[in-house]
DNA sequence: GATAACTATATTGTGCACAATATAATCGCA
DNA sequence: TGCGATTATATTGTGCACAATATAGTTATC
């Protein structure tokens, strides 16, 4: 099997369709475990950077975010909004500077984090494959967003 | 390395995260070069099925565009009417079967192919991998998608 | 301490994705 | 033949992504 095949076009597809087509696999496979919750897989993204840093003590910068998920503002704002009418997180200006908004968790938003545990396992157990073929998947992905970041930091 | 970290969250981040900002990533590759044709990402992949069945010397069902691309109706119904805006194909209702649209390639959208050829070679140059990691990667993300369809071939 | 450059977030508009529902055409079958 | 079930596509509404732009706040330079 090689890279090249009768056409261009149709190699292409393979390739970059595969891509595409798993990672709305693998969302539409949370969508039911995260209705639980009532979040979105965005919403379950955010949430998951959220608990990192209030473990660590810490609220989250909205660039902090961005940089964090490839998110711009123009997703971030309406869904943190969203998420801050659900009372699971508010939003604060920074006093130090007005132009820094702060995103911290509610007690909802900390609490949810239990619940939330779960599902990586109820993921895994929906998708039949050996933790190496996970292993090796995550690290070719790591191996392509480096080279692609390589071509191109300031994208 | 193992698939268990101190955080189940953690983990999942890693894992599933990986895979939603890889796409993101090579999608936006894809961007600057795809705005040349005119076309955007979905348009794309749309098009790569179009020209496909066209040189087979036949039309393409919105169902045969769905189950190939996985898209629903939702999604392909606008795609289409603003790709046929832009007068890339033609839309008809099948003679026997009203029910059917079926998607045709106008001159224009088939002189498109031409174009659209030199694609994914500038592609894989803006990324810079061994193309035996672009095919590891493909198969993991072919085995994800077929372990997935097995957990739940309706979905 | 005015002001130009910069930074952080917000807003607007377009185009996917997808769930839920609607509509229309066809098929199966008593 | 009639009519319920099925099929194919369309419509509506919500929520991302992201480009382009706007705005407010901050820093640097003079």
């Amino acid at each position: 099997m090689t890279l090249s095949t009768d056409s261009p076009l149709a190699l292409d597809n393979q390739l970059c369709f595969a891509l595409y087509a798993a990672n709305r696999a693998v969302v539409a496979r949370y969508r039911p475990l995260l209705a639980e919750l009532d979040l979105t897989y965005p919403q379950y993204l955010v949430m998951l950077v959220l608990w990192e840093h209030w473990q660590q003590g810490r609220e989250t910068r909205v660039t902090d975010l961005g940089q964090r998920l490839r998110l711009d503002s123009g997703t971030l704002t309406p869904l943190l909004k969203r998420l801050a009418e659900r009372g699971l997180v508010t939003r604060t200006r920074q006093a130090q500077d007005e132009r820094v908004v702060l995103v911290s968790l509610t007690a909802a938003g900390e609490a949810l984090r239990q619940t939330a545990e779960a599902i990586p396992a109820k993921l895994l157990c929906g998708i039949d494959l050996a933790p190496e073929r996970l292993l090796a998947l995550r690290e070719e992905l790591r191996a392509v967003l480096q080279a692609i970041d390589q071509a191109a930091p300031s994208d």
